[in-house]
DNA sequence: CTGTTAGCGCATTCAA
DNA sequence: TTGAATGCGCTAACAG
């Protein structure tokens, strides 16, 4: 009840008159007789105790705790995978600690060479890019990691990606269906494995469909935020004039819809916009923003019980996981283009 | 450098010819020969060894782990606290673990008592609602806090919040002096720590510039999300006609904002336009908005270095801080409306 | 059902 | 400088 100063198993055994043993049990909920059990209780609760976590875990080899690391924690769509993920474990009793990389795959390894001091159990990492490096450390890694996002061919670690190239797809689909043939694409970088999965998707999918893929509109962005979203879509609208573009990202859709009204266009009216995550910022663009969902959460769901699998089953047999995506019409792309209506 | 299985201080200890007390020595740093030093150092390598966080912190009584709680982890200014805490701590060797709570005073009590388990060293709490059994279990607790919000006067907490009285008043002062009159607010729940603040913040700005408030010019959004701000919004714009308003948060801005363009007027034309918080989403609306910052980033820096202070002097004088809000002004607020101007 | 005991892996005191 | 020994607080054998 008051401020108690710090009591252990033994303070408690003492108090109760039972052995450490018996109070451990009766805290663990196992087998003992009813005057123990009463005892143990009451002493406990006039201690105030509280089993310290810290020596539990050296005990029991486990933390109780799951790392998460991801590129960048200003990413919305980050921030909903997090949010999920914490979710998920808390109800098996895990907690999450975070571990923010800054996106740079040394930043990555830096953090597995931590991760085997045992702070966690567990790590789930969202990588922005794979380099050898990393995956060989990952596969020496001691303890289970759950990747979110694509692994070169043959890498056998668990892991739970979008296929961002039928998203892309959705995407063109979509303007197509409305009529748009200019359809440009502002992407993020391509050194990231996101980036070049979603070149790659827009490329076959304007193919597919016969649209010509002019030199000029394709852009990138230097990463995948708004700021940096912002000089790629001046620098594309400055080159070329679409009818339609497809974003490598919400934020970078945001930016370029703030260009395309800055310049007095409008959007859909001019220019169709369609971008990807399927974020909350999709929601509360002016207009809306139709976008290309990739089952953030979804993945970020499926990634914490595939960790919680093999945390209660390291032999368990590794397993990939892709979620499909589906594409979320807002106001941002519907109906036809000015020019084709007039 | 190929997957070890997992070493220890004894494993290390007998390869290099020495005591497990020698290698403890070398690996922290402390005097010994460069003979010792070196066959360690070799034999460590070897062997990949790598401490263990758990053992270690089980010794020494730290964790190096400060739990951050916050209400919302959906609001971005949430996010970006937490994004700068973790860069001040890590600073220091600390890890952030996330502990979300609902909101719910019951869900930070239940918290408290989980920290206590010793999980990690420290806290940094940001409750939405400050309830006297919470205060109480605050005061007793047994490991450093530091309180980001306003508390009960007399609370004896290393604490840092924001004068968002004063915020509220920088909003109505920018807006009165673009001519604005018929100023509203839309607040957040008013039985929440900076709902009650802000709600006396516009009182009394608007009572000190001699402005009327219109009954149906004040409402409450049932929490401080876009959705809630979305039917706040309407009921008061289907009852009202303001050409301004303050909102207790940028999440309830960008909503009002959608609902205003959907009514066919516009921003800030018609209606002007202030948030609050000066998150990344007020630059992103289109048009960018107003919003007066309190100083998030701050806080959580001024946070994470009072806990870290307390951690490294735990007989510190207490101490509180108070962040001063400055108006940034962007689109959504410039100009006369236009009534004004025909 | 209960108590005694042995570590988990490490930092650190105390002798040597 | 170095090694042997102790214990952080707890759980899990193992006896009784």
């Amino acid at each position: 009840m008051a401020m108690a100063k710090k009591s252990t198993l033994v303070l408690v055994a003492e108090r109760a008159g039972v052995s450490i043993a018996s109070v451990s049990r009766v805290l663990n909920g196992l087998p003992a007789s009813d005057r123990v059990v009463e005892s143990v209780r009451a002493a406990a609760r006039d201690l105030g105790y509280v089993p310290d976590a810290t020596a539990r875990s050296l005990k029991v080899g486990k933390t109780e705790q799951v790392a998460l690391a991801v590129a960048d924690v200003g990413n919305p769509v980050y921030v909903a995978m997090m949010h999920e993920i914490s979710r998920v474990i808390a109800k098996d009793g895990y907690r999450l600690v975070l571990s923010s990389t800054g996106g740079a795959a040394q930043d990555e390894i830096d953090l597995l060479d931590n991760l085997n001091r045992g702070f966690a159990d567990g790590l789930i990492l969202s990588p922005l890019r794979v380099t050898d490096d990393l995956v060989a450390r990952l596969r020496e890694s001691r303890l289970p990691i759950v990747i979110i996002g694509s692994l070169p061919d043959g890498v056998e670690l668990d892991n739970v990606r979008a296929d961002s190239v039928r998203g892309v797809g959705l995407a063109v689909k979509h303007l197509a269906k409305q009529g748009r043939r200019q359809i440009a694409f502002i992407n993020g970088p391509i050194d990231t494995v996101p980036g070049a999965a979603r070149l790659g998707g827009y490329l076959r999918a304007m193919a597919k469909r016969e649209l010509v893929v002019h030199p000029d509109a394709q852009v990138y962005a230097s990463d995948f935020t708004f700021k940096a979203g912002l000089e790629a879509a001046e620098s594309l609208i400055s080159q070329f004039t679409p009818d339609a573009i497809v974003c490598a990202n919400d934020l970078l859709a945001v930016a370029a819809m703030k260009v395309i009204t800055r310049r007095g266009l409008s959007v859909p009216g001019d220019i169709a916009l369609v971008g990807m995550d399927d974020t909350d910022i999709a929601e509360l663009a002016n207009p809306s923003l139709t976008s290309v969902n990739l089952g953030s959460v979804a993945r970020a769901r499926a990634a914490a019980k595939l960790l919680l699998r093999r945390l209660n089953d390291p032999g368990a047999p590794v397993k990939q996981i892709v979620i499909e995506p589906r594409l979320t019409i807002r106001e941002s792309s519907i109906g036809p283009a000015q020019a084709a209506t007039s």
